[in-house]
RNA sequence: GGCCUCAUAGUAUAAUGGUUAGUACAACGGGUUUUCAUCCCGUCAAUGUGGGUUCAAUUCCCGCUGAGGUCACCA
């Protein structure tokens, strides 16, 4: 049987990392089966609704690189991808049960329900809904007014991919809210109605559907269903507290970190790898990897704190993997809106060769923008700065200003201005002064940057350009 | 409160009866002619607790503790 797996969002905000690895992992073992991923926008409620949503989803999928192969945009046969859209299936699929005994029509006030309810609470008990049904059920189906399972409690043994045999007593089933009096379905009836239908046979959802899985086990069993697999996929945790990683922790979307210059391949790595490993100790790996040793039985069953500094340590490894790997254009190419904006001035060649020099410091791309921009236009002159320095404050401006000449006098002796020269003359200059390392470079690296930090002194010279670097020099040395 | 789930260093995890309990991030220290980073080397650091079973428990069983989920006309 093919394998079919779903992302089935619904349509409320952004998705915020915490749930993104429910895409990731449906993704990756459809998949490694060459079956089918589906993307259904669960817009079932319209309340909750927010317009835009369901275009952030799609951009959050393209971006990791999750094509879906049914769904919005895509279509497919099993269609409409919308659960807004579905409502007569959901209604024709209640009536059967209607028709059947096993539904009933419920006009009981919510008012009554909550009194039910608060009576529970109160009492210290569960609160089951058939314990109040009506004496007389109605099984026509009527507009406007709610339709309930009828219950048939008993026990139920099944089996979830990540959490192993499980057991519910008669005490875990109720009369659940199939169709709301607004016409739509709930989630607890759409998904069991939309999942056979569109074939799927994998749900993985969090593990606070756990719980309501007898509920779902009674519809197949109502609907002589088969069962898909079920795979419960652990929270991840916010960086603090014990609470399940959401909007109020301020976690961001995925969108965001896109923006903020994270490379989709350390996201889809990162969150695939939080809660899941292949038993071995590699930590980097392609999407191709991923859906090759992808398993679900190394789904962790405790829930995974999410880190972001690892995150970004992953981000700088993909950075310089693609470097490394794929070459520096390849990088390039992901580094669009990431510069300075003073850039724009210069050729794409100097960018890269920027971007050579300066790629195994960043650990997302928009580093660029700060660590870059003395490249691009000349830096403000801070002699603070040079005096602070921790090398530096030990020479007197006259030794200061001696240096800056000798190196100005040296370096306008190159004719041939690469990163071999440099070297050669900044070591010459050193026997030369007899001053240490520290001393020199420091000071010629912060008269031509003023940055906090930049690349080898040669590299940083040689992009500079001869006339740049010693009318920077020159500069510094008229204002001491 | 009922039902359910989970429990190895600060974090993510490896090891399913036998290892000096491994790896990575973080932290700390050191090396690579300046800085920051990369890279390399090193240090610190864990089986929640109490009982069993066993020659032997991180691993199997039970109690406890702790954490989380659920008990919506939300998903």
């Amino acid at each position: 049987m093919e394998t079919v797996t779903r992302f089935a969002p619904s349509p409320t905000g952004y998705i915020h990392i915490g749930n993104v690895r429910s895409a990731i992992y449906p993704y990756l073992l459809a998949r490694q089966n060459k079956g089918k991923f589906i993307l259904r926008i669960e817009d079932t409620d319209r309340e909750r609704y927010v317009e835009g949503a369901t275009e952030l989803i799609e951009d959050t999928l393209k971006w990791l690189g999750l094509e879906w192969d049914e769904g919005p945009v895509v279509g497919g046969d099993h269609g409409p991808y919308f659960q807004s859209e579905r409502l007569e299936i959901y209604h024709e699929w209640a009536k059967r049960l209607l028709a059947a005994g096993r539904a009933y029509s419920d006009d009981t006030p919510p008012e009554k329900i909550d009194e039910y309810r608060k009576q529970c609470t109160e009492a210290k008990k569960p609160f089951l809904y058939r314990n109040y049904r009506p004496s007389e059920l109605n099984y026509e189906f009527k507009e406007g007014v709610p339709i309930r399972f009828k219950a048939e409690p008993k026990d139920y043994d099944w089996v979830d991919a990540v959490m192993g045999p499980m057991h519910a007593g008669a005490e875990t089933q109720d009369d659940i809210i199939l169709i709301k009096k607004d016409g739509y379905p709930t989630y607890n009836f759409a998904h069991i109605v939309d999942d056979a239908l569109m074939q799927v046979t994998h749900v993985m959802r969090g593990v606070e559907y756990l719980s309501s899985t007898p509920n779902y086990l009674a519809l197949y069993e109502a609907f002589s269903l088969d069962v898909p697999v079920l795979v419960s996929l652990p929270h991840i945790l916010a960086p603090t507290g014990n609470k399940k990683l959401g909007k109020r922790d301020g976690a961001k979307s995925a969108t965001e970190y896109r923006d903020d210059g994270v490379l989709p391949e350390a996201m889809l790595n990162y969150l695939a790898c939080l809660g899941w490993n292949d038993g071995t100790e590699q930590e980097i790996y392609t999407k191709e990897e991923l859906i090759d040793r992808f398993s679900l039985d190394r789904i962790q069953s405790s829930g995974a704190r999410y880190d972001e500094t690892k995150l970004l340590w992953m981000n700088g490894q993909w950075i310089r993997q693609i470097f490394d790997t794929q070459g520096a254009r390849a990088l390039y190419d992901r580094t669009a809106g990431f510069w300075p904006e003073s850039a724009d001035n210069y050729s794409e060649e100097y960018r890269l060769q920027v971007l050579s020099i300066i790629y195994d410091r960043l650990k997302t791309l928009s580093d660029l923008k700060e660590m870059t921009a003395y490249f691009f236009e000349d830096p403000e002159i801070d002699t603070d700065m040079l005096k602070n320095n921790k090398f530096l404050k030990k020479l007197s401006e006259v030794e200061i200003e001696d240096l800056l000449k000798k190196t100005i006098a040296k370096l306008s002796e190159i004719s041939e201005w690469n990163e071999d020269v440099l070297q050669d003359a900044l070591n010459a200059l050193l026997e030369e002064t007899g001053k240490k390392p520290a001393e020199l470079f420091s000071l010629i690296r912060i008269s031509v940057s003023f940055a906090p930090f930049s690349p080898a002194l040669n590299l940083t010279l040689n992009t500079l350009g001869k006339d740049v670097s010693l009318a920077r020099l020159n500069a510094v040395a008229r204002s001491i």
